[in-house]
DNA sequence: CGATTTTTTGAATCATATCAACGTACGTGG
DNA sequence: CCACGTACGTTGATATGATTCAAAAAATCG
């Protein structure tokens, strides 16, 4: 009856570890909840943390020039986030990241992180695995931005994520899948015209 | 005065080896030479190597439901290229990787991966740094295609990439930059109109 | 409820694509 | 080492998918 209980589970989905290793493990996370509209990370600060979410909603963002803003992630239950960037490097953030709803999130901070990965070989497994499937699940969101239209870019997100596209602002949506708020209303609508082939 | 010496190198500037570690791990690879026009890896295919480049050029790429071909990635001396998704999950690759120019290039297959990462956590080090820059990598990427202009994502390229943007053929920068090559052509000619303000 | 935030709508406009044609270069076989 | 074919790059005219702007409608929240 664990409230870390998703976040062990988690876990030993990706790696085995015994009870004691999971209890270390999950020992240098801290619990944390976060208020709806709170900020987790923002520009200039160097992200300290890694966020596994437990329950609630974040988008992390930046913001171009011309004051648009464009989001770069989601995370909802069981999903990770951060500046990886920032995080990586340890250098100056450039995104924000904020909660869209009252959340719960475990982090852990860099310094922590590199004592366990040298500690235990199956710790830095565990973060290997994560970090390639990050760049795998990257990889194909540049193919589609690439290949698709809009409207097929959307499609293919309410059909990869229903529960994000029900819960989520449109417009946070619609900067996610790089189009204005309006125009994803009109897809939505069936507002677009269509060339007749 | 060997060959792969750049590998070495490459492999020595993320993690510390023994010399005789530096040599299990080399030997896990596999040098080949590869022709102009090659290709290492098709669609419908199981990637099963991950290629790190010691000399020449490769283009990855996707062909859209329209015919228009993509580019994903490209890889000169001292880079990494593979299809990810094909390759982690061992499943068939949806792109293309061909070889611009004739080239070299050191390979291990995927079930030698493994063992190498469970032989040493030292190994396992290696490909986790590797996975985690190839995402940041890629995160900055999609946060350039969100909030630039086709003609800023061009400079931009040109900048970072001095050798890559008059090694490689417009088209192929076009596409991975996701604008035509007519486009492209513009933009280098001064050719594109704008707006007074 | 009233206030604020989010979504919708339509008209005008823009950034980039498409198409077609031509110019250039380069590499390969004789 | 020339010639010729094919691949690559450029240009201008036109078309289009998506944005911008302005305003109203709908949803959400304290």
């Amino acid at each position: 009856m664990n409230e870390i209980e998703p976040f062990r589970q988690h876990i030993s989905s990706r790696i085995q570890l015994s009870a004691a290793e999971l209890d270390e493990f999950t020992a240098a996370f801290k619990l944390k909840n976060i208020r709806k509209r709170q900020f987790i990370i923002q520009p200039d600060f160097v992200t300290k943390e890694r966020t596994y979410v437990l329950s609630g909603a974040f988008r992390s963002y930046v913001i171009a020039r011309d004051g648009a803003d464009h989001t770069i992630q989601f995370a909802l239950a069981d999903w990770w986030i951060s500046d990886i960037n920032s995080y990586l490097y340890q250098k100056p953030a450039t995104m924000f990241v904020i909660a869209l709803e009252a959340s719960k999130i475990l982090q852990i901070n860099y310094d922590d992180e590199q004592k366990l990965k040298a500690s235990n070989p199956r710790f830095e497994t565990f973060f290997r695995i994560g970090a390639e499937r990050t760049a795998a699940f990257h990889q194909r969101r540049i193919i589609s931005a690439l290949t698709r239209t809009a409207e097929e870019r959307y499609n293919e997100f309410i059909e990869s994520y229903p529960e994000a596209a029900q819960r989520l602002p449109q417009y946070t949506i619609a900067s996610y899948l790089g189009m204005t708020t309006e125009f994803l209303s009109k897809i939505r609508n069936n507002k677009v015209r269509k060339k007749l082939k």
